[in-house]
DNA sequence: GCGAGTTTGTTCTCGCGGTCACAAACTCCG
DNA sequence: CGGAGTTTGTGACCGCGAGAACAAACTCGC
């Protein structure tokens, strides 16, 4: 649909790359940002892509190809300017300024996303909690009244709201996101146990814990064979059945 | 360090590859697995590997690839069985039996985990709760009443456990997951925003909301400058200082 | 000013994962 | 019993991402 402009003309091309940073070094760049951060509190104000890496828990190499993306914003023999590389990673990601976040669905795990702190400090502010039951209007949670999910609309059109958080129910969930399109959302974080269909030009996020949990589980299952197999050494066809 | 046989003997070798799941299809097991529960709710008994596909919001072929590596439990010109199917990737995931589970952390978050029903119903069994704090020993969450830390071992080896949860503050994220793996729990969910580190052989997965956040917020300032650059269109150089 | 040491930025290679396309195999109908 | 239709299972291809290794560039000491 959108034309992408490849800008091929530029010869070195290597110093205005904000285009095409890869999708899996989108995902450690909160990471980097974290880690710099807890550098700065510790008064730290430079350190080198091995610190970094470290205290990111990555590949140095893939710390320096990562912030590559973004440019040359570290000196050779020396390291990075931990301030310096902060804000330029907060400003690729684009949280700089706050964003403004409505969370649906306000039950047990609604109510640990409303107060959760890291949520609101790293540019994020959450705006409005909505849901659909009546016996949770006019509650207070978080600071901030619950109001009905009428209200969505209205309050991302006010609010000027481009994020929204699903934490509903799993039959709800779909039609909590097409709500949340319809009224002009383009970027969702689904914590429901449901397939989230969006149009395209939406982003979908998916927080799923009991399929976290299933993925440890296969791993442990697998650990205890392993185990077992160890014991049962020497026999050539295993007879499961 | 254990020694990965690699059966190459045998001829045909898709009947029993037990062995070798790509992480990648690991990760989807768990959204097949529940979209067949779904199914079978509606009392459908059979479909074909194009309908669960849609379920389960993946691509047909994809799906036919992640099925095949468990083996072949499919029947040409009909289709998958879905309780049979169902029964396959339990057992290959290994949620067949129910892995008893440990919070630590019973904070908000931790109340909202202990709570949540998806996390006992399919395959897992939280047998206590624990938190450090003196205000929450004797407090009851969920039904189960919230324990010190330190009886984290005794409990651990009492009820068989192997996964821990983690939902406490970042700075105690990495004692609390030293005194899990000194307890001999091998998989760790983290919700913590920090990085943990484990020896060999213990998992951990971790979830962090902030993170998934700042990756949306990247792609809407993505969206949001593409939008810009389209008004702007026909200026060469972008004057951006 | 210059060489030694250090650290970044980049290039190359390899393996995993996603998609397409097709052969194999099963059902159904005449 | 045989052929048409349907659906699975898999081989081939392609592109992204991870890791190692190296050149470029900066600092420090003499």
């Amino acid at each position: 649909m959108t034309a992408r402009s490849t800008n091929t003309g530029e010869g070195s091309g290597a110093q205005d790359p904000h285009r095409d940073i890869p999708e899996a070094t989108v995902a450690r760049l909160p990471v980097y940002l974290r880690a710099l951060t807890s550098l700065a509190e510790r008064n730290i104000v430079s350190c080198s892509s091995e610190e970094l890496a470290t205290a990111a828990g990555v590949n140095s190499a893939k710390l320096r190809k990562d912030l590559s993306y973004l440019g040359s914003y570290g000196t050779r023999g020396v390291g990075y300017d931990v301030d310096y590389l902060s804000y330029q990673i907060a400003r690729e990601i684009g949280v700089t300024h706050d964003w403004p976040v409505i969370i649906v669905g306000i039950g047990n795990l609604g109510q640990a996303l409303a107060n959760f702190s890291g949520f609101s400090s790293r540019g994020f502010r959450t705006v409005a909690l909505l849901d659909a039951a009546a016996q949770m209007q006019g509650r207070t949670v978080a600071g901030l009244e619950v109001r009905p999910f009428a209200d969505l609309a209205e309050i991302v059109a006010a609010e000027q709201v481009s994020i929204g958080v699903i934490s509903v129910p799993a039959t709800a969930a779909q039609d909590v996101a097409d709500a949340m399109v319809a009224a002009g959302i383009s970027s969702i974080l689904n914590f429901a146990p449901a397939v989230l269909n969006v149009p395209p030009g939406v982003d979908v996020r998916k927080v799923d814990l009991s399929i976290e949990l299933q993925i440890l589980a296969y791993h442990e299952s697998r650990k205890a064979a392993e185990a077992e197999e160890a014991v049962d050494n020497g026999s050539e066809e295993g007879i499961t059945a």
